[in-house]
DNA sequence: TTTCGGTTGATAAAAATTATCGCGTTAGAT
DNA sequence: ATCTAACGCGATAATTTTTATCAACCGAAA
């Protein structure tokens, strides 16, 4: 994720705090930058370690709560894992995941052949959206090989 | 899940447990029981209440070690889900899941148009299979107006 | 300036998961 | 049959992750 690709997310996260009444305080505008700087869909103690180096003050409580402050306004989403912290995303088109059955890290994804699922649901169930996890390999672990 | 069908697969665990020489304790298949009697796709403490019914000296503890031992086995799954608690599945087949957007709940569903899902990825990824889950309101949630 | 509502940081608490360890049971060797 | 070693179980402690609490702070409005 190119810096000034992320500025612009910035910037763009900082109107619609304004156009939603949500005060956009330093503290928001770091952990979204963080978030949305990283691809590694960080946890919120990634994206604490990663704020307090030009924010020391910065709370793990508030990581937490920014969190979901972020969520609620549709600027970032929480990845469904099997592991054992919350992970989140601040890339909120329509893409898919590649996870690592070794090394449990996630990817971004986006391909044609995905961009046209059908959303089809059983009749009492109302599909809203549908996301598609590739699981595999990553390059690094096909490269070395388990360390057990 | 029919209780019968229960009845088969807890069967073949045990043979499958004989095959491996992992020990098939009385433990181990009550939790399997558990698991494979339901389609709530438990976290380990709905499985502890469950097997506690018939087996009042269940440990937690034995719960998440089995877990780790059906995992390994290749007799249950680990959901990926955005909640707090892990959660089991013990369908081994091609199958995805339906989301509840609203109650978090998870169900099975099989779809033919989701049958033959191209294995695609990056090339410096090595896919190994597909998994999609299809988010939405499920029969309860439509019916019932949110809380709030 | 004062007030008020919301946010932050510190910390406690809760929830979920994992580690530890003594005990009992079982399998295999003798 | 007895002994022994290995393994699983249950109890519990410890760790990790997340949430709740609350006083202090900040900015906007009066």
């Amino acid at each position: 994720m190119s810096s000034q690709f992320t500025g612009a997310m910035v910037q763009r996260f900082v109107d619609l705090c304004r156009d939603r009444g949500t005060p956009a305080t330093p503290q928001r505008i770091e952990i979204y930058r963080a978030l949305a700087g990283s691809e590694a869909h960080p946890t919120p103690e990634m994206l604490y370690d990663q704020v307090r180096l030009s924010m020391p003050s910065m709370s793990l409580a508030t990581v937490y709560k920014t969190l979901d402050t972020l969520v609620a306004l549709g600027v970032a989403s929480e990845i469904a894992t099997t592991g054992d912290a919350k992970r989140y995303d601040a890339n909120m088109e329509q893409h898919h995941h590649l996870v690592c059955t070794q090394c449990h890290s996630i990817s971004d994804f986006r391909a044609p052949a995905f961009e046209r699922i059908p959303l089809i649901a059983p009749e009492d169930f109302t599909p809203e959206f549908v996301s598609i996890r590739v699981h595999g390999l990553c390059k690094k672990c096909k490269a070395s090989p388990p360390h057990s």
